[in-house]
DNA sequence: ACCTGAACACCGTTCAAGT
DNA sequence: ACCTGAACACCGTTCAAGT
């Protein structure tokens, strides 16, 4: 067996864990998905996933990665997100949907150095994408750093507390409007 | 013994748990607070706990009622706490003092329902609180809802990401002031 | 190299038994 | 009414043993 074909099967079987995890991480939150579920539903045994991840953290990780990964692709063809306050309440959407998680990788990042660094890397991700927006609405540049950390906290701050879209949208417009 | 007695010990023990909780929650976070630890530091047997409160989650919502008491009557003394931006930013810093409560606060609000009900009066106290003081300031009425609103997020927000006071600061003037 | 059965140390919680 | 020792069902993780 050629180390190609091995590597191939190696990365297939990866690839089912990771997104079994993704799936119940997603659904039941990542208490409730014990390491034996999570394994049932991939097919294996609980202690086969140690092969594969050093911890349960670095599955969450992993599980993140995987589900950025498609949420980049989906925000990419969305047709509706022309202008900054669309695109974020986008984002705020697709959120919400999962936020059992963002409450995971919080918590988690107290706990697990690989999750903070995760965190780190994604907030590191949506400043940029914010103050690039910013600016192009004539932001001035003195102001783009604070508008961008506060568009994250009320992202994340909306996420965290059931929030309806028309409260979202005057939100939002609070503070990505360049007079607001 | 007659039953005022009884009442004063059983208050008394109470309050040495949840006090020890209190500590070891602030320190160690919710996770690594086990509740064995958390008896012996009340010197008791763990199931002696389950006398006096429901369950972990009860445990935590009256740890955070005693610390909660605590910080208001710090407050209350505060003499650098004149103007709104200062009494959010005194508010800040005692919170990020025990930022681990937080994250426990989001994570347990999502399992347990008890905790979600306390963390949803929090945010009505925080939530009242802003709101009168950025209607003194002269806000409108039509934005001091989503003023508070994005206040607490942003609070929130830098509790979760470690934030420098200066930042804090340009952070909390672009929201509170009438003119942000 | 990959996978497993069995075990380890822990967790929150319960319960029968004591006082 | 209050407290305990012993147990229960679970958890994430490890390890010797198999292929």
């Amino acid at each position: 067996m050629p180390p190609n074909r091995r590597r191939r099967d190696r990365d297939e079987k990866l690839h089912e864990i990771v997104a079994a995890a993704a799936d119940l991480f997603t659904e039941l939150g990542f208490e409730q998905s014990s390491m034996t579920r999570i394994a049932r539903a991939a097919g294996v045994t609980p202690n086969t996933i140690y092969w594969y991840v050093e911890d349960k953290d670095a599955l969450l990780v992993a599980a993140l990665d995987h589900l950025l990964a498609d949420a980049l692709r989906q925000l990419d063809q969305a047709p509706e997100a022309a202008n900054l306050v669309d695109q974020v309440l986008w984002t705020l959407g697709h959120l919400q949907r999962r936020s059992n998680l963002i409450g995971v990788v919080h918590a988690r990042s107290e706990q697990a150095e690989v999750v903070a660094n995760w965190h780190e890397g994604f907030h590191a991700l949506m400043d940029s994408f914010v103050m690039e927006g910013l600016a192009r609405q004539g932001v001035p540049d003195r102001e783009l750093q604070a508008r961008a950390r506060l568009t994250t906290y009320a992202v994340e701050g909306m996420l965290a507390h059931p929030t309806d879209p028309a409260t979202a949208r005057s939100v939002l417009e609070l503070v990505l409007s360049p007079g607001g």
